[in-house]
DNA sequence: TTGTGTTTTATTGCCTCC
DNA sequence: GGAGGCAATAAAACACAA
């Protein structure tokens, strides 16, 4: 860029600019000025104390055709205003400037980049909170993953125990598929399958039934005390798939609200 | 002291609104 | 069409490690 762009640019769209942007009526500077100018420079973070002594000093001493920070006053204020209110009427400009002892433009520019600042942060924060929600959903849907295989597991061997108990009972030799758990003989119906009234629940397995059910959904228990009659009672989950979807229901719930909370 | 990365101040060009 | 906002960018000021 070129070195005289604190003067006022007649190509600028923003043509308000009509001097130099910093006040210091001081002018141009040698090679020499800048040199001794930088050893003045103020440390950018100092104490406020420090400030008040030495803003003037530190003003009054700066070529013009350099870029220059504002001072921690400055910048408290139009922090403080800005809190206010993030955009900035004419009215408020030309007073906040003239507190301030700044170009009513250096006050607008100060407040489109301490926008775009706001804007930025926002931004990270915003990418941060889906990050983790995105990780709980994650961790949730794992979880599911897990527990439905092995649910899966489970009627697997519970149904070839069935089988097993028609086989002794009617002594007949099963059809291929019907070993199959997912074409079992159509003639049981799903409540009876999947219900614990079952003597070969009851007897054959009630131990490992209780044991792995109990470490997944400690909330669908009752589902090992309701006998086959109990079907439909409404002092166990009404129904066997109605405790499982809630248990689902739950599961998917507690993944939205640690969402977005 | 110097090289490098970050922050702040300022410009430019485009867009929208009145 | 002018004013103001925003995104992209330049460049000075500053921090900090080597």
């Amino acid at each position: 860029m070129e070195s005289n762009k604190f003067f006022f640019n007649p190509s600028t769209s923003h043509g308000n600019m009509f001097f130099l942007t910093n006040l210091n009526p001081v002018v141009q500077g040698s090679m020499i000025n800048m040199e001794e100018e930088s050893s003045k420079r103020r440390p950018f973070f100092c104490s406020p104390d420090d400030l008040l002594y030495d803003d003037v000093d530190y003003y009054d001493d700066q070529t013009p055709d350099k870029k220059r920070r504002l001072t921690h006053e400055q910048v408290h204020l139009l922090e403080k205003s800005f809190e206010t209110e993030n955009k900035l009427e004419p009215e408020r400009k030309t007073q906040l400037a003239k507190k301030l002892g700044l170009q009513p433009r250096q006050v607008s520019v100060w407040f489109q980049n301490r926008r775009a600042r706001w804007k930025t942060k926002q931004l990270e924060r915003d990418f941060n909170l889906l990050k983790s929600s995105y990780d709980q959903l994650l961790s949730n849907y794992d979880s599911i993953l897990k527990d439905n295989h092995h649910l899966r597991s489970q009627v697997t061997s519970l149904a070839g125990k069935v089988q097993a108990k028609e086989e002794t009972a009617t002594g007949q030799v099963p059809e291929p598929n019907q070993l199959d758990p997912v074409n079992m003989n159509p003639a049981i119906k799903t409540e009876d399958r999947l219900s614990s009234g079952s003597a070969v629940l009851d007897e054959d397995a009630p131990h490992q039934l209780r044991d792995s059910c109990d470490s997944y959904f400690p909330s669908i228990v009752p589902i090992h005390h309701h006998s086959g009659q109990d079907t439909n009672n409404n002092n166990g989950c009404g129904n066997d798939t109605g405790c499982f979807a809630d248990v689902f229901v739950q599961g998917e719930s507690f993944g939205l609200w640690g969402c977005w909370t």
